[in-house]
DNA sequence: CGACCCGTTGCAAAAAATGACACACCCATT
DNA sequence: AATGGGTGTGTCATTTTTTGCAACGGGTCG
């Protein structure tokens, strides 16, 4: 939209921290560049940035403006989604920040359904962990997030969520993998590959095992759930995955088992936007669709 | 703002309903507003107009990307009244939508107040009915509503609610003025002038009275409350008015009694804005001040 | 001090928007 | 059937706006 020209070159500035670098970004000259701020912050009324010797800062107006800038295309792209609605082209984006969980099983497959039905609709799946996630519905970057024991929950709104026991990942020949279940102390007293701690199921294991005055120490520590599963097939080791991001392989190498829920209580997968916003056509549809799916796979009350 | 021309113009269309009427009003010829709606349409992707013979009329598209225009405005006049209170300059503009009982007294009131504290602060007072009000909500048009018994309540979100007993007016010599409190067959069985249906002292009225198997019938109807109080005091006749449109003249003309609750319950006057509107500052900041001062002089609870 | 990067400004060239006019169309009078 | 007034929309010269280039002044760093 040619009209938000200015706001692109704005918040470019923003990002570069310099009009020469945000210029050479845009592809336009430094000078062009800077009247059109000029300009604009003529007309605006505030200055929106702060010159420092070595470049230029947003100030508080140029944050608040940034914002509305945000608010405004994450608006209108919500009304050309409508518009393409009613002349059923159906088209649209979605974009969404999601826990590694979700990325071997459900949300492939979420994705492939949703786009049978609606080819021309694009995906962007973004990996964040938990903090980074809500940042992202913020700033306007992702329309949904799907995240496995959220932080902050300021701006989020939920619209959907559901619980995921851990479960302990081990290769079938483990001598836990007798056990139907296994207690926190089974864990804690074998070796250990885990993620850190700013991912929910360590967040998890960490609080259980301070509660019960031992400590959770892996002797891997890794941010990849994919090296995760993978590795204990490798060494007598077992990992930590919720049920979501499970599967059996089909090939009986790899075994997995809940751990018993009054050790570690069962953490929240949760589906949610940023508050307030009316999301897009697509997204919304899709958010919609995520959200049964999760119900009927994992909804605590059984259908 | 000028990155909005676009929009301006096409509003300006839309209102007009024709694209050589509105070239006129907005000072340019007709084909380059021609060429500018064309543009624009195929950038957005879809046209906004209907083309008619004799004219031309908004599409569904148009009509959605419209009120995207109306809300970004909106927004965006939120963040300049953000910006200039941080400038501390304290400017804004207040819009509102009130019914007629608000004018004499409690509006002036409120409005000087606050704009002792702001000076730089501008006023804008629509004089609507209950229906009317809400859609000036709804289009922008205004930020706030203070009305009556408003009717539909969608898209309306309330900040303040007071009670407010149907109160008689007459002129201090009128034979009723000897009782402390009216019935409804005291008003019924003497000559009455009220306001048209569709304001929320005269639905009160009606309903009442058909509750009561009798009919409410006005020697007089006027949309004035004015014209109503004063007329009261040339023939002995009584009006209607809700307390926060009254107060003693002082010179003992005019006497104003209560209607029996169990006549006629006490109707609700409502300070609400657009449902999920973030108000500029100025709206938002009277807005809080009419609500405790509806709150201090009017509210249900003694304090 | 000189080299470097910064934002900013004057001026001419390029690009975009505009105004005036013409054209095709529809509809109600004539 | 012709006509006149209304509509939206193209064309093209003209005006306005925006851009690129080069230069300037000021700050930092080696």
């Amino acid at each position: 939209m040619k009209h938000l020209q200015t706001f692109r070159l704005i918040e470019a500035v923003a990002r570069a921290g310099s009009m020469r670098r945000a210029a050479e970004d845009m592809n336009i000259t430094a000078s062009a560049l800077n009247r059109r701020v000029r300009r604009f912050e003529e007309e605006f009324g505030s200055e929106l940035f702060e010159r420092l010797p070595g470049g230029v800062r947003l100030n508080p107006a140029g944050e608040l403006l940034l914002h509305h800038y945000r608010a405004t295309l994450s608006d209108l792209a919500r009304v050309q989604g409508q518009v393409a609605d009613l002349t059923g082209e159906r088209r649209g984006h979605v974009s969404l920040a999601c826990s590694q969980a979700l990325l071997p099983y459900f949300l492939p497959e979420q994705i492939a359904a949703y786009r049978a039905e609606h080819p021309r609709v694009t995906f962007g799946v973004n990996v964040r962990d938990r903090a980074e996630a809500e940042q992202e519905l913020a700033s306007y970057a992702s329309d949904l997030a799907l995240v496995f024991e959220p932080i902050y929950l300021v701006d989020f709104e939920v619209i959907q969520i559901v619980p995921q026991t851990v479960h302990a990942v081990m290769a079938a020949n483990h001598p836990l993998a007798q056990k139907p279940e296994l207690r926190l102390r089974d864990c804690l007293n074998t070796p250990h590959i885990a993620p850190p701690s700013r991912y929910g199921v360590r967040h998890l294991l960490d609080f259980a095992a301070r509660k019960g005055s031992r400590q959770f120490s892996p002797v891997i520590e890794s941010e990849s759930f994919e090296m995760i599963r993978h590795y204990v097939l490798h060494e007598q080791m077992i990992g930590f995955q919720i049920p979501i991001g499970l599967r059996d392989p089909g090939d009986g190498s790899l075994a997995f088992r809940p751990i018993a829920a009054r050790d570690i209580p069962a953490g929240n997968l949760i589906l949610g936007q940023r508050r307030g916003r009316s999301l897009p056509v697509a997204s919304a549809r899709f958010a919609l669709r995520v959200a049964a799916a999760l119900k009927a796979q994992y909804g605590p009350e059984i259908v």
